[in-house]
DNA sequence: GCACCTCGAGTTCC
DNA sequence: CTCGAGGTGC
């Protein structure tokens, strides 16, 4: 190509990838399809390599891959970047309000002032600098006063604009905000660094992920790692006019080509803050990034030069923050639970922390290679994590403040509860406890699950009761429940009770006592009648969960037909391979499991035999369906069991096997999932004429 | 033989 | 929810 021509063409694609990268990236409208974008990328690169004169340093390839440095420049902030003061209460934005209300003077009040806020988004602030449009330095917030020149770095960030789009931008200007790493994108990267099987790290959460990519001296790196960047202030500015609003500021910045958050608002006097403040810590775990609060600035830009600054906290701003979803604590103690099927699993006793909004003492370490994996001791300083979900997990070990003279920890030789041997199995994860039944706490966790709803069902008898019941021999094993008496119960109570030494021995403690007894012994007896499935899943047979109980059921029809089959025989059971029918034979062929079942059918657990099915029939037939969210006729169980009934097997997870989801409200992740595999999706009203179509 | 999908089991707090 | 492991389809 001539070179006047190749010139031509190089500047449209510079203009259509820059075109292309503002739909996706800050409009999130992506008008041409990745294939599409790659082809451009790659004509540009031809002709680049072809006329080296036209590789310019704005040129969109080059947000990929220059060379690494050695170290980071120290930029100068010319404006300084601000800190803002924290709130962490409602009485603490009042506070905020009522003293710019008393410094401004005037009759203004907290009630009628006009805030600009916005998400407080959990990454790094850094500052972007543009000369007559063009982006020529990025650097790290570092001090507020010195960063770090990052500049390459910053541009693989694709939503970084490199040039200025519109008309009327001033001559310098500098954009303040957030560079932070999309949720979906930090599990996606993760789940490859775990596929990788150690070659790629994994990042420990976003906002680390986000600092970490921004400080790689290589920025080859920093371009593998899926960045993006919000706009949320301005810095230095130099010839040229701006509004007279914060707000409006933010929409100046989004028609010159910044990402600006959709969830940044408006909000009236301290209530509007408050009120923005719910609403976002509602949407907190459904966002796409992480967020650690919600940030207040007075709009009216002329009062906030008014207001002016303490130190380097402007007066008329404050983040008011969610409580914190990761704290640092101390570990005081590794314990090892016992589970039903002997399960050793180590957890951490934590010195009491508030995260995420709950006090939390406990967090399971998982096993063994866990504990050997973060190198968790006894008195270790450990940041631990009630992420998106519940259950608090510890996510690393602070090392700087791990005392001296601690050692490694190691799963114990002897079970804790009954003292036999503690063995690990080859390549398994689990070590057991190899007590079997003789262990106490195995036979409570066997009783427990034995009377777990989907199980038995038998309402009102919790561990600790089970416990109590066991520790003061009324029951060895799961028929003696059914030979329990209300006398035995109330004994059993008495005796607790003495021996824990709280005895409020009045009158309305008796009632009580008798009426849990009443209410149990009655619970006990419904349980009698059954379902096979329920009754396979209650004896715990290893490897038989619901889904399993439930195809035994329906391929057997009666329980002595299955006691009979061969292991071969119970391989043609749908999902049953070799391993799972010789754990299912050996579990009927001991003695001990034989005389059980048969004890309980003598205390009179019934259930209905059927007719073996070998194929499910009905018009779901074949279907796999997934539930998600919460219905509002229905419950989630009942749903099940309807499908069910119509030949429907209900998984848990989507897949892009799943026939099709049905979505109630507040659906999360699972419908996300579905639209990104484009599995069909029902809502409930459908699901509703479905069924009543074939009821 | 591998990749993917399910299922099972254990888990925290109120 | 998360991890590990069994089952199955390619």
């Amino acid at each position: 190509m001539k070179s006047s021509a190749a010139k031509d063409r190089v500047a449209a694609l510079h203009a259509q990838i820059e075109e292309a990268n503002y739909r996706y990236h800050v409009l999130d409208e992506p008008t041409i399809t990745d294939a599409e974008y790659d082809r451009l990328m790659r004509e540009l690169e031809a002709l680049e390599a072809e006329h080296p004169e036209l590789k310019t340093a704005d040129s969109p390839t080059q947000r990929v891959g220059s060379v690494p440095s050695r170290e980071f420049a120290e930029v100068r902030h010319e404006t300084p970047m601000l800190s803002l003061a924290n709130a962490f209460t409602e009485g603490e934005v009042a506070d905020f309000a009522r003293r710019i209300v008393e410094r401004l003077g005037r009759n203004a009040t907290a009630h009628d002032l006009e805030f600009s806020v916005e998400p407080k988004f959990d990454g790094l602030a850094i500052s972007l600098r543009y000369e007559n449009g063009v982006f020529v330095r990025g650097a790290t917030r570092g001090d507020g006063e010195r960063g770090e020149d990052v500049t390459p770095n910053l541009r693989t960030v694709r939503s970084v604009p490199l040039h200025l789009r519109g008309k009327g931008w001033p001559r310098v200007l500098e954009v303040r905000g957030e560079v932070y790493m999309p949720r979906a994108d930090f599990e996606r990267y993760n789940a490859r660094a775990r596929a990788s099987g150690g070659k790629i790290k994994a990042l420990v959460n976003p906002r680390n992920g986000a600092a970490g990519s921004l400080r790689q001296l290589d920025p080859r790196i920093t371009a593998s790692r899926p960045l993006a960047f919000f706009a949320y202030a301005l810095g230095a500015v130099e010839g040229g006019d701006l509004p007279v609003k914060h707000s409006a500021v933010l929409a100046r910045l989004r028609d010159w080509g910044f990402p600006v958050s959709p969830l940044v608002s408006t909000a009236e006097g301290v209530d509007g803050c408050l009120g923005y403040y719910r609403k976002i810590g509602r949407q907190r775990d459904t966002l796409p990034f992480d967020i650690d609060g919600v940030v207040y600035k007075l709009n009216d830009l002329s009062l906030q030069r008014e207001l002016g600054f303490v130190g380097r906290t402007p007066r008329w701003a404050i983040a008011h923050k969610f409580p914190a979803q990761e704290q640092t604590t101390v570990v005081e103690d590794i314990i090892v639970n016992i589970g039903r099927t002997g399960a050793a699993t180590p957890a951490a006793k934590l010195k009491p922390v508030f995260v995420g909004g709950v006090t939390v003492t406990n967090a399971t370490l998982h096993n063994a290679d866990q504990v050997a994996r973060l190198d968790v001791r006894i008195g270790d300083t450990v940041i631990v994590r009630r992420a998106g979900d519940v259950i608090p997990e510890v996510v690393s070990v602070v090392l700087d403040r791990r005392p001296a003279r601690t050692h490694k920890w190691h799963m114990p030789a002897k079970c804790p509860v009954c003292g036999s041997a503690i063995v690990r199995e080859e390549d398994e994860a689990v070590a057991r406890c190899t007590g079997g039944l003789s262990c106490a706490a195995q036979r409570v966790q066997t009783i427990f699950h034995f009377a777990a709803r989907r199980a038995m069902d038998i309402d009102g008898l919790g561990e600790r009761y089970i416990e109590d019941l066991c520790d003061l021999g009324y029951v060895h094993s799961v028929a003696d429940l059914y030979r329990l008496t209300l006398d035995d119960l109330l004994e059993m109570k008495r005796r607790a009770d003495e021996r824990d030494g709280t005895t409020p021995e009045t009158v309305k403690a008796g009632k009580v006592a008798t009426k849990w007894a009443e209410n149990l012994i009655a619970a006990i007896a419904h349980s009698r009648q059954t379902t096979l499935d329920r009754f396979l899943y209650a004896l715990g047979i290893p490897d038989v969960g619901e889904a399993t109980a439930k195809a035994l059921a329906r391929h057997f029809g009666g329980l002595d037909a299955l006691m009979r089959a061969s292991e071969a025989e119970l391989t043609e059971v749908p999902d049953v391979g070799p391993i799972m029918a010789a754990h299912i034979a050996v579990f009927f062929a001991e003695r001990h499991n034989r005389e059980a079942i048969a004890e309980l059918r003598a205390a009179g657990v019934t259930w209905k035999e059927s007719e073996p099915q070998r194929r499910s029939e009905g018009p779901l037939a074949g279907k796999t369906v997934v539930l998600t969210g919460t219905l509002s006729a229905l419950t989630r169980d009942e749903a099940k069991d309807r499908l069910e009934a119509l030949g429907a097997k209900v998984a848990g997870s989507v897949s892009k096997k799943t026939s099709f989801v049905v979505a109630g409200a507040e659906a999360g992740s699972k419908l996300d999932k579905a639209r990104e595999l484009g599995v069909e999706i029902w809502d409930e009203d459908r699901l509703k004429d479905f069924l009543r179509a074939h009821a």
